[in-house]
DNA sequence: TAGAAAACCTATTGAATTAATAAGCAATAA
DNA sequence: TTATTGCTTATTAATTCAATAGGTTTTCTA
C-alpha cells in the first residue's frame, strides 16, 4: 500500500512547476537541484507525465517543461494516477474478469471498490494551487 | 498502492474463519481449500495475524485456527495493518525523521497524511460481521 | 500408546519490481 | 555552429513478492 517514488517525485516535480508557473520554461536540472533529486531518473518518470497531458516541453537551448494546465486545474489525482498507472488498491479491479473470475461472488472486492472510491475522492479534491497556498492543516482532520 | 497478496490472503482467511465461527477450531486445510489459497503461503502469513492478537491456535488432532474475537469485534483496519505491517502511503511517516529529514518543510506529507486518514477511517468502519451480513452497495457510493 | 493430523518453523527460489546509473541521440536557440 | 536541453534505450544491483519444500512438534483418538 505504498506510494512508489515514481508517484512522490512526480508529485514534487510537480509542484515545482507550480511554484515557477509563468516563468516560462523550467529546465529539468534546476528542478532535480532545487528538489534533490536524480535528474536521470526524473527524465524516465516524465513520459508518464507526458501521456497523461500534464506536461508541455520544449527541447533545445533554454527549453524545459511546463504544467500543461494552470496549477488550479491539476489535480493531485491526475498526477499519482499518471505516475503509478492506476490507484486501485488491487489489480483485479483493473481488468476484472479477466485475472480473476470470481468478481461476481467475491466478498472482499466491494470493499476495495469503497476504499478506492475514498481515495480518489481525496485526491481529487486537491489541486496544485491548494499544495502551494493552503496550510499544512487544511488536508488533516487535527491540530 | 496496491495490497500484497498477504493482505488479501488475510482478509479472506478471516472472512472465512469468521463464516464458520462458533464451528469450533477450523484446520487450515479447510481453509485453503474452501478459498483455494495454498495451505503452506497461509501458515507464513498466520505469524503476522497472531501477532496483532487476531487468532488463537490449536495444535494437534483436530486442531485449527479460530477468531480471537467475535467477527462484530474485528475491523479490516486491524487485519490490513497486521498483515501489511503498515498503511501508510509513504514510509517516512512511520519514521519521520529518521527517514527523511524534511518532514517540517515537506509540502507532499500533508497530503498523505490527509490520505492515511481517510484510509482509516474507511476501514476501520468494517467489521467482519459487516461483510458477512451487509450488501454488496453498503462500501460503494453508487448503484 | 502408536500414529495420524494438525500447527509451527526455516530455508530456498524464481520472478518481478524498484530505483537508479550510464551512454548516447535529437532538437533548437543564441 | 555549438552549447544546452529534452529524449530514448540499455543495464544493473538490490529488494520484495509469492510461493514451494522439508522438516519438527504437539495433541487427539482409536
Amino acid at each position: 500500500m505504498k506510494i512508489s517514488t515514481r508517484g512522490r517525485y512526480s508529485l514534487r516535480m510537480m509542484i515545482d512547476l507550480a511554484q515557477h508557473y509563468n516563468e516560462g520554461y523550467i529546465a529539468l536540472k534546476d528542478i532535480s537541484e532545487r528538489q534533490d533529486l536524480s535528474k536521470k531518473y526524473l527524465e524516465q518518470i516524465i513520459p508518464f507525465l507526458s501521456r497523461g497531458n500534464l506536461l508541455k516541453a520544449n527541447k533545445g537551448h533554454l527549453g524545459g517543461y511546463m504544467l500543461a494546465k494552470e496549477p488550479s486545474e491539476v489535480t493531485v489525482r491526475e498526477i499519482l494516477e499518471s505516475a503509478e498507472g492506476s490507484l486501485t488498491p488491487v489489480s483485479c479491479m483493473d481488468d476484472c474478469p479477466n485475472l480473476c473470475d470470481k468478481c461476481e461472488d467475491c466478498l472482499t472486492l466491494p470493499i476495495y471498490k469503497g476504499l478506492y472510491e475514498r481515495i480518489l475522492q481525496y485526491l481529487d479534491g486537491i489541486t496544485l494551487e491548494d499544495i502551494i497556498n493552503r496550510q499544512v492543516s487544511d488536508f488533516t482532520y487535527h491540530i
